[in-house]
DNA sequence: TAGTGCTGGTCTCTTTTTGAGACTTATATA
DNA sequence: TATATAAGTCTCAAAAAGAGACCAGCACTA
């Protein structure tokens, strides 16, 4: 059994245990991921990883988004330290987004599990077509 | 520029060129992504990661989760590929899930990000109580 | 000088997703 | 006979996300 693997569990089991008045701030690892795990935290990191963008660029890259979801998890993003907003004084002003310190250091990680992704998306969509067939 | 990032744009272009008629499944990656970035896939690929469970002990790890939401989220993640069910013909029968090869392979960079949080949970705590003194 | 567009949002309304909790089926136990 | 257990499903309420109108301030155009 890997020792890593444990001592997660163990960060598990401080939450399970407060069960009563347990608050989710109880558990570090998941307080911090269930802050990039959610539909376009990732996807913008991604982006700015890359290099900075401003708002309306970043809109035009995801064009899927919504401008009120994506004030939104920059805003989130911004307040969990992985993203600088800047204000620039031009005529209209214009904001400029980049990764902090704290945001490139956690891209790394997230970067091997994007890789991964983009190398077993075709064992995904092949056991995604499996179970269908045999479910439907 | 890391040649791994600009890649992995590419992708993100793929769909971005697509906008009319493009279905998400164009973006490989984040067909992918958003299979797992969501509130317990990670936390139950955790839980799997260290030994098999069946469905009643999963629930009781993880106690805030709903039983609608755990029969959904394991079933998303089976037919991903990455968990498999076996029900055990006990009276009353038994389930238990675990992680398949392709599970496994997927919880190794997850694991990594894992780890990331759980090293990083403080400085991300401190990001927040920072931006949230400055803003209210 | 009125009209138009650009910026980065907010506001409201609708649809989708999630959560809480009762209910199910079949068997074992008290 | 009453109660418990397993692994769910079903229904209804609450929360989150998506669509799209609207906003302020300024520059450019007609």
């Amino acid at each position: 059994m890997d020792s890593k693997i444990v001592s997660l569990r163990s960060k598990l089991e401080i939450y399970k245990a407060g069960s009563g008045g347990g608050h989710i701030a109880d558990c570090p690892v998941r307080d911090v991921i269930q802050g990039i795990s959610n539909k376009w935290s990732s996807l913008l990191m991604m982006a700015l990883a890359e290099k900075p963008y401003r708002f309306g660029e970043l809109r035009r890259l995801v064009p899927d988004i919504s401008q009120r979801m994506l004030t939104q998890t920059l805003h989130d993003l911004q307040r969990d330290g992985y993203v600088h907003r800047e204000v620039f004084p031009t005529k209209p002003p214009s904001v400029e987004y980049s990764l902090t310190d704290l945001g490139r250091s956690m891209f790394g990680p997230l970067h091997q599990l994007l890789q991964w992704a983009e190398l077993n998306h075709g064992a995904v969509r092949d056991a995604r077509n499996a179970f269908d067939a045999t479910e439907a």
